[in-house]
DNA sequence: ATGGCTGCAAACACTTTGCATCGGC
DNA sequence: GCCGATGCAAAGTGTTTGCAGCCAT
C-alpha cells in the first residue's frame, strides 16, 4: 500500500505553491487515520484535536487534499462525500445497515479498461452496496418474526 | 436491453399499492427518453410538459421509481444524483469537461463479485471519470498554446 | 512583510417535509 | 368517498463563499 506520508506531504503542498498549517496537517492525520469518514465526522475528530477550528477549513482543505491527489472522494452509497487517503485501487463493499466499509480488491479485467476508445480514464469508482453477513442475518430473523419482507 | 415497458408500468404501482398518476407517468417517460440527467433537468423538462408540475413531486417520483427498482440513480461524477431507467449492468464512462456520459459493457469478474464471503450485493456502480477522445485533444491543443499544464 | 489561510456567518445548491387541496381507484 | 398524491413554501442537509484578521514562508 503506497501512501504518502506526513513528510512528504509537505514537499507535495510547496510543489503546489500551498501552505502546510497546523489545521492542514491535522486534518491530513485524521484522513489518514480513519479512512471513509465523511466531512462531519472529520470536523468532529478535528475539534478534539484543534477545538477552534472551523468547518470551511475542514471544506477547504478536503477540496486542496482532492486537487493534489492526495485523497479520494467517493459516496459509499450516500448522498454526501466521504474521504479517504489516496491508495491502490480497491472496490468499497458497502452495507445499507451498518453502513461498514470493507475495502476488496479489484476484479482483473478492471485495469484492461483504463483505456477505452482514446478515453483517458482518470479514476475509477467501484462500488458495491448490499448487507454485510452480520446485518443480512439479522434482517433475515427480523423477517421471519415479523413475517414480513419486501 | 430489457426496460420496464410504460404498460408493465401500471403492474408494477399497483402491485405495490401505488397510484399512477398523469406525472408520475410523464416523469417515467422522460427518464426513459433521457437517461442521465438530474433532477433539476428532469423538472425542467417535466415543466414544458406540464407547467404546473411541482419539484417536490418530481423528486418524490423519482425516489418512488428507485424504491420500486424502476430506475438508479448514480451521482456521474458530480455531487447531486442522476437516473436512468435500470437496464442491464453496465459502467458509466463520464467526461470531466463536457460531462457527456457513454455506458459501456461491465468488465466480465465483475459478475462474481455477486458474492463475497456472504456479503449481499444489491447493487454494483462501476464509474470512470476522465476526459473522452474530443475534449482530450481540446486540452492538449490549449496546453500547447498556453504552453502551460499540470 | 506579504499574501495565503483561517474562523465566522451568510449564502448556496440540492432535497425533504407540512399542510390544504385535488383526484385515482 | 376515501386516502393517497400534488403544489406550494418553508425547513433541512451538505457545501461554498465574502471578509477581516492571522501566520507560514
Amino acid at each position: 500500500v503506497k501512501r504518502e506520508s506526513r513528510a512528504s506531504i509537505r514537499k507535495r503542498f510547496q510543489k503546489a505553491g500551498k501552505r502546510l498549517t497546523a489545521e492542514r496537517e491535522l486534518l491530513f492525520d485524521i484522513v489518514s487515520r480513519h479512512p471513509h469518514l465523511d466531512a462531519t465526522a472529520i470536523y468532529q475528530l478535528a475539534l478534539k484535536a484543534d477545538p477552534k477550528i472551523g468547518q470551511a477549513t475542514v471544506y477547504r482543505t478536503l477540496n486542496l487534499l482532492a486537487e493534489l491527489g492526495i485523497v479520494d472522494v467517493s459516496n459509499l452509497g450516500e448522498a454526501h462525500a466521504h474521504y479517504e487517503l489516496r491508495a491502490d485501487d480497491h472496490a468499497h463493499l458497502v452495507c445499507l445497515d451498518c453502513g461498514s466499509v470493507r475495502e476488496i480488491p479489484p476484479p482483473r479485467g478492471l485495469r484492461a479498461l483504463d483505456d477505452l476508445d482514446g478515453f483517458d480514464v482518470r479514476q475509477t469508482t467501484l462500488e458495491l452496496v448490499g448487507y454485510c453477513p452480520k446485518c443480512l442475518a439479522k434482517r433475515r430473523s427480523d423477517a421471519t418474526t415479523q413475517d414480513e419482507n419486501a
